[in-house]
DNA sequence: CAAGACCTATCTATCATTAGAAAGGCAAAT
DNA sequence: ATTTGCCTTTCTAATGATAGATAGGTCTTG
C-alpha cells in the first residue's frame, strides 16, 4: 500500500510538536511519532532522515505558525495596544487550549544538549519574536530608545514564557493570567 | 574493592543535577552519571533503584539547597528589599555562574512526561518559593491583600524563570539582567 | 518506466533494571 | 586479639526493551 497520504509530513510535524512540547527533544522517539501518525518509523526517516532534521522542521514550522498568527506588527489598521494584547492571547492559547508549554520554551530549557541545527532554529524563534515586539513598541512609544525598546521586548517575552513555565510547574493554568495581568501598564 | 566512598551519594546527586539542567530528565542516563562519578551504573541503582527515585532525590536536594541559600524570610535583621535582591541574585548565580537553567524550571517544561514523584517534587519547589516570597512581601507591604501578595509572588518567580529561559534561548546571559532590572519598583 | 511513499527486516548502540558475586568495614562472640 | 558473620558498597554480567538509523523491496501514481 503506497498511497501518498496527502498530509503525512504535516501529520508528522504536528505529532512531533505535540510530543516535544510534553517531553522535550530527548523525550520523543521516531517510533512513538510513527505510531501516532499510523506509519512505521522507517517512513518517518524517509521524510526526515535524522532527528536533527525533524527537530529543525518542527521548530521552524512552530515559529512560522506563531508569527503568522501575530501578523504584521506595522499593520496601520491595528493599534499597538491591540497587538500587544494579541501577543499575550497567543501565548495564553498555547497554554490553556493546547494544555502545553511553548515548544521553543521547552527546547530553550534543554538548549545545551540539542543538536546544533535545532538550537539555532530555537534561537531564531526568540529573535523573531523580539523583533516583532520591537516593531510594535516602536509604534507605541516612538520616543523610547532602541535599547529600552529591546529591553522591554525581552521583558515581555520572558514574562510570558515564565508565566507558562510556572503555570506548568504548579499544574494550574490560572497562574498564567495572574502573572500576565499586570504586564502592561 | 568495596571502599565506602564517603560522598558517593552526594556525587551522584550533584552530577545528575548538572546533567538534568542541561538535558532534562529524559536526556540523562544512569551510565553517563556513573561515568562522571567514576563507578558503574549498577552502583548508581544501588543508591537509587529507579530513575524516578533519583529524580526525586535530585529535585528535593536542589529545592532544599535553594531555600537554604535564601534563609528565613522573617529574619528581622534583614530588610524585605534586601531579601528580594537576594532572591534575584540567587537566580542570577544559577544562570551566570553555573551557566545553567534552574533545574526545576527545566523539569517544569517537561512536566507532563515526568514520573509522578518527580512532578510532585518539582511542584513543591514552586510552592515553597512562592511561600517564601509571600512571607517577604507580607513584611514589605503589610497592607497588600493576600490575593495580591500571591499574584506578586508568582509574578516575581515567573519573571525570573522566564528571564533564564529566554537568556538560554538567546544564548546570552546578559539578557537576564536586562529583563530583571525593572522587576521591582 | 521512473519517482516518491511506505513497507519489512535488521543493525548497532544504548536504555533502565536485575542477579549474583567479591570486597571491605564493624561488632559481637570466642 | 582473633574469629565469625552481617552489612554496605561496588563490581561483572546479563536481561529485554527501545533508541536512531539503514538496506532493499513493493506498491502507486504520473
Amino acid at each position: 500500500m503506497a498511497k501518498q497520504q496527502e498530509g503525512t509530513v504535516d501529520k508528522i510535524i504536528k505529532t512531533t510538536q505535540k510530543r516535544m512540547r510534553e517531553a522535550g527533544f530527548h523525550g520523543v522517539s521516531f517510533r512513538d511519532i510513527a505510531a501516532d501518525v499510523g506509519i512505521k518509523s522507517a517512513s518517518v526517516h524517509h521524510h526526515f532522515p535524522t532527528k536533527e532534521d525533524l527537530g529543525v522542521a518542527v521548530t521552524d514550522a512552530y515559529t512560522e505558525q506563531f508569527l503568522e498568527a501575530l501578523g504584521d506588527p506595522d499593520d496601520p489598521t491595528r493599534k499597538p495596544d491591540e497587538l500587544l494584547k494579541l501577543y499575550v492571547a497567543n501565548f495564553r492559547r498555547a497554554l490553556v487550549k493546547d494544555k502545553r508549554m511553548c515548544l521553543c520554551g521547552v527546547l530553550a530549557s534543554e538548549k545545551s544538549s540539542l543538536p546544533n541545527g535545532v538550537a539555532k532554529s530555537d534561537q531564531a524563534f526568540f529573535e523573531k519574536n523580539i523583533a516583532w515586539l520591537e516593531a510594535v513598541l516602536r509604534r507605541k512609544s516612538p520616543r523610547m530608545s532602541p535599547k529600552n525598546r529591546y529591553a522591554e521586548a525581552v521583558r515581555i517575552i520572558a514574562t510570558l514564557e515564565g508565566a507558562m513555565l510556572v503555570a506548568s510547574g504548579l499544574g494550574d493554568t490560572a497562574t498564567f493570567d495572574l502573572t500576565t495581568a499586570t504586564l502592561f501598564k
